[in-house]
Formats: C-alpha cells, structure tokens, sequence
DNA sequence: AGCTAAACGAGACGGTACGTCGCGTCTTAAT
DNA sequence: ATTAAGACGCGACGTACCGTCTCGTTTAGCT
C-alpha cells in the first residue's frame, strides 16, 4: 500500500512556493481567479505537485492562511477583557480585509462548497477556540466575568458581527465599532442571569 | 439597439419552471453540482433562456430564494421582542438547514465569489432590515429596549451568532441556543449605556 | 439517447479548419508535435469540438488525409499494365514522402498503437482494394495477365516493397525502383502455374 | 565529465529484468500500456535505471527483440531456397502474432515516431539483410537464381508482403500464402531480364 | 384569424480549468 | 558509483461548465 506519498521525500522549496503563491494570487488577482493552474504557474511547480501533497485548492490556501496566522492561536491577556478581545477581533478583521482579496475569506467561502475543507477549517480553528475559552476563563477567575458566563454564547457574540458582516458584505466593522460591540457582549455576559 | 429582451414576452412557465429547477437541483444535489447546465436540463430550458433573463447563476438562485422566502420580511409583534426575535431566527437557522443543501447558504456562499450577486443580496435584504429596525423601534416606544439602543450593534448580535456557526460549519443554533442568545442580546442592549 | 451528436448542427467552418490543422500541423511539426491541442489551436477551434466529432486524433488524421487523397481510389486504365501499376504506386509514394511529416504515415503509425483505427483505415482502404483489382481484372481480359493470377499475391507485391520499406525508414523506392518492382511481379504473375 | 556511466558497474540482473519486463508487458498488457513506468514498475527496477542505459522505451524493446531473435540473424541452407524462405518468413510472421502484443511490431512502430529509433533498427536489421544476401546469393551459385538477380528486387518482395499486412492490419499471412508468395517471388527474380 | 417578430428548446461552439498520466530529470538512502 | 524509490517540472490528455451563438419551432401581440 503506498497510497499517500512519503512525506519524507516532500520538497520544502515546492511547498513553500506553493503557499506563498496561493497567498500571492488570492491577493493580487481576487478569489475568482485563484485556480490551481495559477498557482502552479505562480510557485513554478507542476500542477502534479499540488494534487500530490494536498486534496484541493481550498486545502492549499487553508494551510497558507494557517502558515501566515500562527500569531492569532494565543490571547493576549492585558488583564483588560475588552481591550484583548478588541484586539484579537481587529486582527481578524484585518486578517479579512480588504474581502474580496482576503486569502481567509477565500478560505471561509470554499469551505462552503467543499464539506471536506469545512471539516479541516474547523479542525484547524480548534485551538485558537481553546484558547478564546481559556482567556475567558481567566477573565471569570479574574471576576471580570461571572462564573457562570456561557463561552458557548460568548463565542457567537464575539465573533458573530464579522462573520455576519462577511456574510453579506456589509463591510468589516472598524475598531470602534468592535469596541461597541464588545462593550455589548461583556455587558450581556455580565448581566445574565443562569436561572432564568 | 436591443440588448435587453422585452418582459413583456417573457415565458411565465419557463420563469417558474428556472426558479423550481434551482431550488431543486441545490436540494438534491448540493452546491457543487448546482450549475446552469444542470438548472437547464432539470427546468427543460435552454442555457439561453437563463442567460437572457439572469446575468448569473447566482441570480437564478436569489430570486428563487426571495420567492420562497417572502414571509421573512415582515416581522411580527407579539409584544414579546424575545419571542418575535427567536420566531424570527429559527425561520433563518430553518432556510439555512441542512447547510450543504441550503438554496440561500448557496446563494451567500456564491456572493463571496461575485460582487455583483453581494450587491443584489445587500438590496434584497435590505426591507428585512428595515423589518428589523421597526420592530426594535416598536420595541423601544413600548420601553422593551432602551431608546438609546444601537440598532446596527442589535443587528449584529441577534444575527451574528447565525453567520458565525454558518461560516465554520459549527451546524446551526437550535432553538434553545437561539433563545440563550437572544436573552442575551435583550441583556446588553438594556445594559448598554451610551454615555460612556 | 443521445450519445452521439447531430450531425445536422455540425460546423462545417470547424470541420474543414480541423482537418486542414491536422496536415498543416503534422507537415509543419512531424508527427511527434502532432496533438489534439496543436490541432485545436492551430484550427481556432476548441479540445471539445475535436472530441465530439472524432474518437481520436487517429481518426482526425484519417480524415483529412482521406480528404486529401480521394483520387488514389481510382486506378486509370492507359491500357498499359505496368505503366498504370507505377503511376499508382508512384502516387502513394508521393503521399508518404517525407515519411516523418506525411499525414499518411502518420495515420498508419497512429494505427498500431489503435486498433479502432486500424479498422478505420482498413475500412477506408477497401474502396481503393476493390479499384486495384477491378484493374488487375481487366489486365486479365486484356491477356496482360493470366486469367489464374492471384489478386491477393498480387496486392501484397504490389505494394509490399512501400511498406517494407517504410516500416523500418529505408526511404521510399524511387521511379526507377518502383519500375524494376513492378516488372518483377507482373513476370511473376504471368510465370505462376496454378497447377503446382 | 562523466555523461556516460561505466558500463563495468552494470548491473546484470537490473539490464535482464528490464528487458525481460519490456517483453512482458507487452505481452500482457498490449502497445499501448508499455510505458517506462510500466517497465519499471515490473522489472522492480527505477527509472532512473532505465534512463541510465537507454536512451527510449523503443531502445529497450529493441534490445529485447534483439535478445530473444538472434537466430533470426543466419539463414538456413537446406539447398531448398524456396523452403529455406518460407522458413525464414515464417519465423517473422510468428515473431509478429499476435501484432497486438508483438514487441518486435511495437519497435516497429515506435520507429515511426523515434527517428533515432528508427536508425537503430536499421543497424540491427543489417546483419540480417546480410544473411539474406548471402543465402541468396549461395542460390545464384548453385543455380537455382540467375547471376543478374537484382537482391534489392528480391528483399522487398520476400519481405514486402508481410509488412503490407502489418502497416494495414490485413492479418498476418499463413504458411500457404507465404509459400505462394515466395514462389511467386522466385519465379520473378529468374525470369527478370535485366537486358530490358 | 393571420402575420410577424420575439422568445423558446436544443445544443454546437471557443474557451478555461479541471484532475490524471507519462515523460525524462533529480535527489536521497542503502547497498 | 550504481541501485530502488519516488518527487519533481513539464506538457498533453480527455472532461466539465462557462457564456455565446446559431438553428428551427412555438407562441404571443398586433393587424
């Protein structure tokens, strides 16, 4: 059986060309041209290449985008909730600006067609959501939050603006409107009350 | 000069028999196999009918959503802005279920790779909005909400949470998480205080 | 069931300019140049006509080259065996110099590697077989030849120096050689006793 | 420089299981599976092993038919020159059946493509053409052919038959056809008068 | 009611990108 | 230094849809 190739023999100059060429093409000519020849052509490797090491071009581009956002895993923490999470979101909405052009949008919206892509998207936003929980939690041992804050809700309300905005192209909320919004969340998660 | 055909000419049943065929081939088939051809075949038209009246498939596909979808515009009153705001998100999160064969997940999904169909998606959702707004003021003349409540900070959050599980493929908020949430909403915006 | 196309709709603009590529193509560029792509581009046409009318390049190249040698069906009849014999042969000569651009041997290279098409050519030939012995048959009522002289023996001398000779490229016979051939199987041809 | 390799260094077994392989596929999977690859994969040998030693697949299947063919290089003298040809014919007929499979036909058929091929082939058939000669000139001695015998005349008859049916897929021809062709043959080459 | 111009179905067309195959070159590790 | 293994750049393959374009054939609106 030798069904997937040796990842020990893998080129690291092909590879990396392939990323920085996917980064590269989504940047320079939009979501509508990225197409695996171009990339190919962009990263001087055969379209071979990319079909050996990675399943689509979706998968290309998520492991590019994940390359280039190691920083956005780890959670600041100013011991000021809201500022951290302000900056945390501005760094999404800069990592999605300007949208038509954003390699993580592209990503987002190929995840749509391709179930797959979705499946690994996810997989690859499970640690940057641990460490959302943990700064969370720190924040409730902090009692900047209350014990009983739900993460479930906080996660959707953090993140829900953009993802809505990016939906609809409403355009991305500046950093005062983030501030807003945040302010808004913080309050909620503050003012609920579990026993309802 | 006649670049544009006369409506007045135009085939109801073949019209009709596009729209169908879009909703159908999505429900069916998925996103990826939704193409003209496939509309074509299934509407028993020729590509060119589609092309002479829609610019894109994206198109077909938001006019057959916006038929079917006509009763999201208005939102009722109960007198409970929770209860009509959960009524109202379950119709979303119900459109947008399951997600791979959801005509209107296709149609947002196809927005981010068109501009052009972005744009005729912001215009069409625009009088729901309004739909929005004036129940909030409603909501506000009734002393439900505050005066000062920021409507576009409302619109986020009550619909965020949607767009931000729609985005990872988290799967769609059921009702009890749909009402976590919109409690919480209700929560910051009473809280919020706009002299800060 | 549609399988195969209407011929009604056919393009003869795209047929003729498919069929002239192919000779230009294999004239210009030799047979290892020749592709479907080449052929594509150098007619203006797309992969997929070439695909819909014709199973193969083989078959493109059969085409055209049966196009261009309508008149080697007919043998003349000057009444003068051996000088018709080597007018013929001369002709198929002519049609297989240079052998490394004649489309002609090109299409019979082509038909070793494809069976289909080797029964395509074999097909083609026939009308041109019966042509060779309709002549042969009227030697015979002239008393050029003897009334029990083989047709098929003579067939395979006929034309066996040609393909002997092209088969392993030791260049084409020239007049005079074709001359001594075919004075050599018409003596044969009169020696032979079928009583042996 | 070092363009060439040793040839001292040679592996035996790798140079047996290639030519081995080459005949093998060719064998079971017909022309048109006989890839490098192919060989490669089945003579459990590299490519780059192959490409080491010979210059094309055609190169390889050569030197396999060579291989397996060396008595096809003397001619038998029984003092039967008609016997000993139909031996000898016979003995290519059987090299070419079934044609589909035959690697001495697929070189032959690769030559069309490789000219270099092509030469190579020629190079190796000349020792052949010189038993030919021999054997026939042996005949002139003995007898039993005129002493003007033109033996150019004479190998393009003999042969031409069989590469006629080879080019044209017309199906090899049985020992009573190459008998009745040899002595055809035969009987041309002494009836030739060159005094014409 | 008949005429005529459009919209219609069908689907061929020139393209672009797809994902695959084999070529001939190359790099690596192990004899 | 040659070998087995196989990744690499390359280019052609045959396919799928795209959006455009004829074709006859309805069919709707005007005479």
């Amino acid at each position: 059986m030798a069904s997937t190739p040796d990842p020990a023999r893998r080129s690291e100059r092909a590879r990396l060309a392939v990323l920085d060429a996917a980064l590269a093409v989504c940047r320079d000519n939009g979501f509508a041209q990225l197409t695996i020849e171009a990339i190919a052509e962009r990263a001087g490797v055969s379209k071979k290449t990319i079909y050996r090491w990675w399943p689509s071009k979706g998968a290309v581009l998520l492991d590019a985008v994940a390359d280039s956002a190691t920083t956005l895993v780890t959670y600041e923490d100013t011991g000021d909730l809201a500022r951290d999470m302000c900056a945390q979101l501005n760094s999404v909405v800069a990592m999605l600006t300007p949208q038509e052009t954003s390699p993580l949008a592209a990503v987002i919206a190929e995840a749509q067609r391709e179930p797959a892509l979705a499946q690994a998207l996810r997989d690859q936003m499970r640690p940057r959501i641990e460490g959302f929980e943990e700064r969370l939690r720190r924040a409730q041992h902090a009692g900047d939050l209350p014990a009983h804050a739900d993460l479930g809700v906080a996660l959707d309300l953090f993140y829900g603006p953009i993802y809505h905005r990016l939906a609809f192209h409403f355009g991305m909320p500046d950093e005062e409107e983030i501030r807003s919004r945040v302010d808004h969340v913080i309050a909620a998660l503050r003012a609920a009350d579990p026993a309802r």
